[in-house]
RNA sequence: GCAGGAGUGGCGGAAUUGGCAGACGCGCUGGUCUUAGGAGCCAGUACCGAAAGGUGUAGGGGUUCGAGUCCCCUCUCCUGCACCA
C-alpha cells in the first residue's frame, strides 16, 4: 500500500473493517507544528490512521501495519508457537528461563517502563528459540494487593470485578505488542487454584524452625525430637540451645540463666517455646500502623516515615501480628549475594538493607553511689535482646530477677569500634530505654520526663527532620568505663534509637561525627584515641576512619583491627564484653488488615494459639462480603464475615484467622508456578523444578530491591532447606532496566525572572515569538539550534531571527531537564497511542534503540519516527524489490553481512539492543541504493529483524515463500572466512595524530605497511628531515611514527 | 554524611583487552522527484578557521609512542540508605 490517499478504498484495509469513529486527536506532529488551525484532519485519514496506523498525509507508509501485527498476534495465539516444551519433550535442546517481573495490573494499564522490560526479555526469548533453546517465558498477574483495594472501595466496586477488568485490559496491551509469552502457563496469583500453594508454603514456614547449628530450616517435628532427647533444652528467655550436658559442661545450679529440659516444661510453656520457634510466628511488637490505610506495613514499605503506597503518615504501635524469621537468614541472605550476576548497586542495596555489623557488646557498671536505691540486671538483660516472644517466660524471667542480687545495675552497649573504649568520655540511652527510671536521680526526673514526653509526641518523620542539631539531658547517674574504671555521664538523646543494637551507646566524640556533635552542644571532654597512620588528625570534628591506638595506655600504637581483639579480649576475661553482631534487618511483619490479600490457613482456639488448617482443606478462599473496607481500626475487615469465621473441628470452636497477606506473598514464588502451573497435586513437580531452575534472566525494576527480591530469595531458601526445591538462589542473573523519564523539557531563565517556558510552549507562540529573548531560547533548545558567542550583525538577524539575540544576552540560561513521568505533569506516554500511531514492531524498536536498557532515559516521541523510516525501508527493500538469486561473493556487502550477525548476536546476548539495532539499520541502508536484493541477504535480514520486530519479519518471511513461522527458524550463520576482507585501511599517525590513510592488502608483511605509510605522499612533509625514533605498526589498527 | 552509578555534538547515544572519538537514530542545512510534501531518494552536519591547520570526551594533574578508556585530585548530576553506634 503505497502512493495516494485516492488510492485506498475507504471503510476497510486489509480484512480489517472500521468499526469506531475516528480518533478527535490530532496527531502529535500537527500540534507540534502548530498547524491545527489551517488543516482540518479528513475524517477519511482519520479512519485509515486508526486501521492501518497510516496517516496518508503525513507519512506514507509502506506496508499496513496494524493489519499485519493483528494478523501474526492470532496466528501465534492459534498456534501456540512459543509453547515451552516439558522436559520429557525437550529433548537434547538445553533450556532457558527468561523471565519478567509480572506486572501488578493497575487501572492505569501498561507503562511505557512496562513496554521496555517486556520487550527487552521478548527479544532474548525470540533469539534463544532461534538459537535452539527450549525457552520458558511466561507472564501473569500479581493482583493482590492495595491500590485494587482502594480503587474499588472508592468506585464501590469489589476488588475482583475491578481486578479482572485490569488483567484483561493487561493482557490485551500485552498481546498488542507481540510479547511471545507461553500462554499456557497465564497464572493469576489471586485464583484459588494459586492461592491454594501460597498458603502451603506459608504452612510450611510455620511448621519449620531455623536450627542455628546447622544455620538452616528444619521441620518442627524435628526440633521436638531434639527436645524430647535432651540434646535441646530450653534457656530462660524461651531460646532452644545446646544442653551444656550433651556439650560436656555442667549445668550452673541456681543460676538466673539455668536452662530446662523439655519435660520440665508444662504443656502451656512446652507450646510457648514451639511457637517461638517458628519461622512463621505470632508476636507482639511496635509495627507500622498505617491509619489512612487502615493496615500494618512493613519496613520495607515505609519510606521516610510515610506508607510507600500512598504516602500516608505511619505511626508505630505495639500490635499482635505475624512475623517471618528473615533475621534467621540474614547471613545467608548477604553471603550468596556473591554467586549472583546481579547488579552490584543492587546487591549493595541488600547488603545495606540486613545491615549486618561486627563488634562487640560492652557491660558498664553504673556506679551505685548515683542511683536511686540500687537496682536490678532485668532490664539490662532484657534489653540486649529482641522482645520476649512468650510472655509466660518472661515473667519467670522477672521473678527469678527479683530475688537477684541488687547491687550490680550494668547497661549494656553495642559498639563497632571496641577499640576506642579510652575515648569514652559519656554514654547515651535511647529516650524508650527501660533503665533510664530506675538510673535517674530525683533532681534530674522532672527533666527526663519532659524530654522522654517531647520524643514520644513527635513522629518518626519529624525525628527523622532535623538530624543536625542534637539533642539530649542527663540522668543524673554516671557508668563506669569497665577499661580504665573511668566514672562518665549517662545522657538521654534520641539520637540513639531503641530498635538498633542495646538502645544504648558508649560516646566516643572524638571518633564518631554524632557523639561530636553532642558533645561540642553540652560541652563533654574529647579525647582522641586513634591517630591517622598518616597525614594530619582533623580538626573541629572526628576522626571515623582506622589508625593507630594513642593515650589507650592498653593499645597504644596498635592498629585499630588490632586494638579491637585486645580490647575485647582483656574485657571478656572478666565477663564485661563479648563478640557481637547487629543486623538493621528486622523480621517480616506478614499480616495486613484489609480484605484484598491471600487469608491465612490458620485456626485459632480461644487463648489465641494458632493451628494450621489441613492441607487438604487448603484453599482457604475468601469470604463473599459486602463490606470489605479497613473498619478504621487494626480489627481487619474479615472479622465481619460471620459465617465464615468459626469453624468446629473435633468438637472444639475455632475463629480463622481474620488477617490477610500482603501483596509480596504471590510474587515470592510465582517463578516456581510458572514451571508446572497446573499441578494440582504439588506447587510444582520435583521433575520440572529440576529441569527449569534456576531463572537464567530476570528482568525488571529496580523499585523492589529490598522488597520482593529480598522476600523470593528468603521464602526459595527455606524451601531449599526443607527439600521442596534444588538451587539455593532463584535467579541466577538479574537486569534492572532503566527509569524512562518523561519528555525533555527547556526551561529558558531570565536572571531574576521566574519566567520558564518549555518547548512545548514556544510553538504555540510560533513566529511572533521574535521580541521576547526568553521564548527564543526556548526555541534554540528544541530546534537544536547552536549559536554561540558571536557578535550580532544584520545578516545573522536576518537569517536566524533572535535566536542570536538571545546567545549574545549572558543573562538569559536555559536548562534542558526531563521528570518523571505522571500524570500531574501530563508527560506519559500511553503504549495505546502509540501502537495506534505507529505499530508494535516500531515502539519496540524504539524503546529498545533509546538507549543502553539498565540506564534512565527520556521519552521522545519525535524519535520514533526514525524506526518507522527504518521499517518501511526494509519493507521497500525485502518486499518490493526483485529478489536477485546470485550470490556474489566478493561484494562487500556480503563481508557486511557476516560482520551483522556476529554483531548482532553478540549485542543482543550483552543486552547491547540498541547497538544491535544500529547494525541492522547499517546493513539495510547498505540495500537501498540497490535496484535488486538477493534472496540470502532478504532472509538473513528479515530473520535477524524477527526477535525486535517480530510481526513485520514474520510477514515478509512469509512473502519470501516461507510456509511455517520463523519463530522457530534458525538464526543466520555467519562464515569467519566471510569475515576477512582483501585489503584493509590503516590509518597512519605521526605523534599520534592522523596524517592519511592507507590501504594494504590483509596479509601485508608489517615490513610492508610500514615502508608503504612512510612514504605515504601525506605523511612525507610530516617526518621529513625528522629523526623517526619509533615505527609502531598496531595489526589490524594502525600504523604510528614517533619523530622527534 | 555513607554507598552505588554517571558526565562524550543541538538531542538520544556509539567506540573488544588503551589504538582513526562522535557509529546509528532524531533534529537541522542543501539538492532531487513532485499539483503538493510533513513521503521517498542523494549529499552535508563536533567546534574554531577562507584554507592550511588547530582544538576537542565535566575540570586539573599523571602514566604511555598513543588515554573517552588506566592512576591521583576536584566539580556536577542521578539512585539508594540515612542519627544503624
Amino acid at each position: 500500500m503505497q502512493g495516494k490517499l485516492s488510492d485506498v478504498p475507504i471503510g476497510e484495509a486489509g480484512s480489517v473493517v472500521v468499526e469506531e469513529e475516528p480518533s478527535p486527536r490530532p496527531l502529535p506532529e500537527y500540534q507540534e507544528r502548530g498547524r491545527e488551525q489551517d488543516w482540518r484532519l479528513p475524517v477519511m485519514t482519520c479512519a485509515l490512521t486508526r486501521l492501518g496506523g497510516v496517516d496518508m498525509m503525513a507519512r506514507v507508509m509502506a506496508y499496513n501495519f496494524t493489519a499485519i501485527e493483528k494478523k501474526w498476534q492470532q496466528h501465534w495465539r492459534e498456534n501456540r508457537s512459543f509453547r515451552a516444551l516439558d522436559p520429557r519433550d525437550a529433548g537434547q535442546m538445553p533450556k532457558s528461563y527468561v523471565l519478567d517481573m509480572f506486572p501488578y495490573p493497575s487501572g492505569a494499564g501498561l507503562h511505557v517502563g512496562h513496554v521496555e522490560n517486556y520487550t527487552a526479555t521478548d527479544i532474548i526469548s525470540r533469539y534463544q528459540r532461534m538459537k535452539g533453546f527450549n525457552v520458558l517465558h511466561p507472564t501473569g498477574w500479581d493482583a493482590f494487593g492495595l491500590p485494587a483495594e482502594q480503587y474499588a472501595i472508592k468506585n464501590n466496586r469489589h476488588p475482583r470485578e475491578f481486578t479482572a477488568a485490569n488483567i484483561d485490559n493487561f493482557r490485551r496491551q500485552i498481546q498488542m505488542m507481540g510479547m511471545s509469552y507461553d500462554w499456557d502457563r497465564e497464572i493469576d496469583t489471586t485464583d484459588p487454584n494459586y492461592t491454594k500453594w501460597t498458603q502451603w508454603i506459608f504452612l510450611q514456614l510455620f511448621n519449620s524452625y531455623f536450627d542455628k547449628t546447622d544455620g538452616q530450616a528444619k521441620p518442627i517435628a524435628h526440633l521436638l525430637n531434639e527436645l524430647a532427647n535432651e540434646n535441646l533444652v530450653v534457656a530462660p528467655d524461651g531460646e532452644v540451645v545446646i544442653n551444656p550436658v550433651q556439650e560436656g559442661m555442667e549445668r550452673i545450679s541456681g543460676d538466673l540463666r539455668v536452662e530446662r529440659l523439655w519435660r520440665e516444661l508444662d504443656p502451656d510453656e512446652q507450646r510457648g517455646v514451639i511457637d517461638g520457634q517458628r519461622l512463621a510466628y505470632m508476636d507482639e511488637v511496635p509495627v507500622n500502623w498505617c491509619p489512612a490505610l487502615g493496615t500494618v506495613l512493613a519496613n520495607e514499605e515505609v519510606i521516610d516515615g510515610r506508607s510507600e503506597v500512598g504516602g500516608f503518615p505511619v505511626e508505630r504501635r505495639p500490635m499482635r501480628q505475624w512475623m517471618l524469621r528473615i533475621t534467621a537468614y540474614a547471613d545467608r541472605l548477604i553471603d550468596d549475594l556473591d554467586m549472583l550476576h546481579w547488579p552490584e548497586s543492587l546487591k549493595e542495596m541488600q547488603r545495606n538493607w540486613i545491615g549486618k555489623s561486627t563488634g562487640a557488646q560492652v557491660e558498664f557498671e553504673i556506679d551505685p553511689a548515683t542511683i536511686p536505691g540500687g537496682g536490678v540486671d532485668q532490664f539490662a538483660q532484657g534489653s540486649e535482646r529482641q522482645p520476649e516472644r512468650d510472655p509466660a517466660l518472661a515473667t519467670q524471667v522477672t521473678t527469678a530477677a527479683d530475688d537477684g542480687d541488687d547491687d550490680d545495675l550494668t547497661l549494656t552497649v553495642f559498639t563497632t569500634r571496641p577499640d576506642t573504649l579510652y575515648g569514652a568520655t559519656y554514654m547515651v540511652l535511647a529516650p524508650e530505654h527501660p533503665l533510664v527510671d530506675r538510673i535517674t536521680t530525683p533532681t534530674h526526673r522532672e527533666t527526663i520526663e519532659a524530654y522522654r514526653k517531647q520524643v514520644a509526641a513527635q513522629s518518626e518523620r519529624d525525628r527523622m527532620a532535623d538530624t543536625k542539631e542534637k539533642t539530649g539531658v542527663f540522668t543524673g547517674a554516671y557508668a563506669i568505663n569497665p577499661i580504665n574504671d573511668e566514672r562518665i555521664p549517662i545522657y538521654i538523646a534520641d539520637y540513639v534509637l531503641m530498635g538498633y543494637g542495646t538502645g544504648a551507646i558508649m560516646a566516643v566524640p572524638a571518633h564518631d561525627q554524632r557523639d561530636y556533635d553532642f558533645a561540642k552542644k553540652f560541652d563533654l571532654p574529647i579525647r582522641y584515641v586513634v591517630k591517622p597512620v598518616s597525614g594530619e588528625m582533623p580538626q573541629d570534628r572526628a576522626f571515623e576512619s582506622e589508625g593507630v591506638a594513642i593515650n589507650s595506655a592498653l593499645f597504644d600504637g596498635l592498629p585499630t583491627a588490632e586494638a579491637k581483639e585486645k580490647a575485647i579480649d582483656v574485657l571478656s576475661r572478666e565477663g564485661n564484653a563479648r563478640r557481637s553482631v547487629n543486623y538493621k534487618l528486622r523480621d517480616w511483619l506478614f499480616s495486613r488488615q484489609r480484605y484484598w490479600g491471600e487469608p491465612f490457613p490458620i485456626l485459632l482456639d480461644e487463648e489465641g494459639n494458632a493451628y494450621a488448617v489441613d492441607e487438604s482443606e487448603l484453599p482457604v478462599t475468601l469470604p463473599q462480603i459486602s463490606d470489605y473496607k479497613p473498619t478504621g481500626t487494626p480489627e481487619p475487615p474479615l472479622s465481619k464475615a460471620s459465617d465464615w469465621l468459626k469453624v468446629t473441628r473435633d468438637g472444639k470452636t475455632y475463629t480463622r484467622e481474620t488477617n490477610t497477606m500482603p501483596q509480596w506473598a504471590g510474587s515470592c514464588w510465582y517463578y516456581l508456578r510458572f514451571l508446572d502451573p497446573k499441578n494440582s497435586d504439588r506447587f510444582v513437580s520435583a521433575e520440572k523444578e529440576q529441569y527449569w531452575m534456576p531463572v537464567d534472566l530476570y528482568v525488571g525494576g529496580v523499585e523492589h530491591a529490598v522488597l520482593h527480591l529480598l522476600y523470593a530469595r528468603f521464602w526459595h531458601k527455606v524451601l531449599y532447606d526443607l527439600g521442596h526445591v534444588t538451587t539455593p538462589e532463584p535467579f541466577l542473573r538479574l537486569v534492572n532496566q532503566g527509569l524512562i523519564l518523561g519528555e525533555m523539557e527547556y526551561h529558558a531563565f531570565e536572571t531574576d525572572d521566574q519566567l520558564m517556558v518549555t518547548a512545548a510552549d514556544l510553538t504555540e507562540v510560533g513566529e511572533e515569538a521574535q521580541e521576547s529573548g526568553v521564548q527564543m531560547v526556548a526555541k534554540v533548545a528544541a530546534t537544536g539550534q547552536k549559536v554561540r558567542g558571536r557578535r550580532l550583525s544584520e545578516e545573522d538577524v536576518e537569517k536566524r531571527g533572535a535566536e542570536y539575540v538571545l546567545k549574545s544576552n549572558p543573562s538569559i540560561r536555559v536548562d534542558a531537564r526531563s521528570f518523571k513521568m505522571s500524570k500531574s505533569r501530563g508527560n506519559v506516554a500511553n503504549p495505546d497511542d502509540l501502537v495506534r500511531d505507529y505499530g508494535a514492531d516500531a515502539l519496540r524498536l524504539y524503546v529498545m534503540y533509546m538507549g543502553p536498557l539498565e540506564m534512565q532515559k527520556p521519552w521522545n516521541t519525535r524519535d520514533i519516527v526514525g524506526m518507522t523510516r527504518f521499517l518501511n525501508s526494509v519493507w521497500r527493500n525485502v518486499a518490493e524489490k526483485p529478489t536477485g538469486e546470485e550470490k556474489q561473493l566478493n561484494e562487500p556487502v556480503h563481508n557486511q553481512l557476516h560482520r551483522t550477525i556476529k554483531k548482532v548476536a553478540e549485542d543482543v546476548e550483552t543486552l547491547r539492543f540498541n547497538v544491535a539495532i544500529a547494525e541492522l539499520i547499517k546493513l539495510n541502508n547498505e540495500l537501498t541504493g540497490r535496484e535488486s536484493v538477493p534472496r540470502y541477504l532478504k532472509e538473513a535480514l528479515v530473520l535477524m529483524l524477527a526477535p525486535f520486530a517480530p510481526h513485520m519479519a514474520e510477514e515478509l518471511w512469509q512473502m519470501l515463500g516461507h510456509q511455517q513461522s520463523l519463530a522457530r527458524e534458525a538464526w543466520p550463520r555467519y562464515e569467519a572466512a566471510a569475515l576477512v576482507e582483501a585489503s584493509m585501511e590503516l590509518p597512519v599517525q605521526v605523534n599520534g595524530k592522523v596524517r592519511d590513510r592507507i590501504i594494504v592488502a590483509s596479509d601485508a608483511t608489517e615490513q610492508t605497511i610500514l615502508s608503504t605509510a612512510e612514504k605515504s605522499t601525506a605523511v612525507q612533509p610530516w617526518i621529513n628531515g625528522k629523526e623517526i625514533k619509533k615505527r609502531l605498526y598496531v595489526p589490524k589498527k594502525l600504523v604510528n611514527f614517533v619523530v622527534v
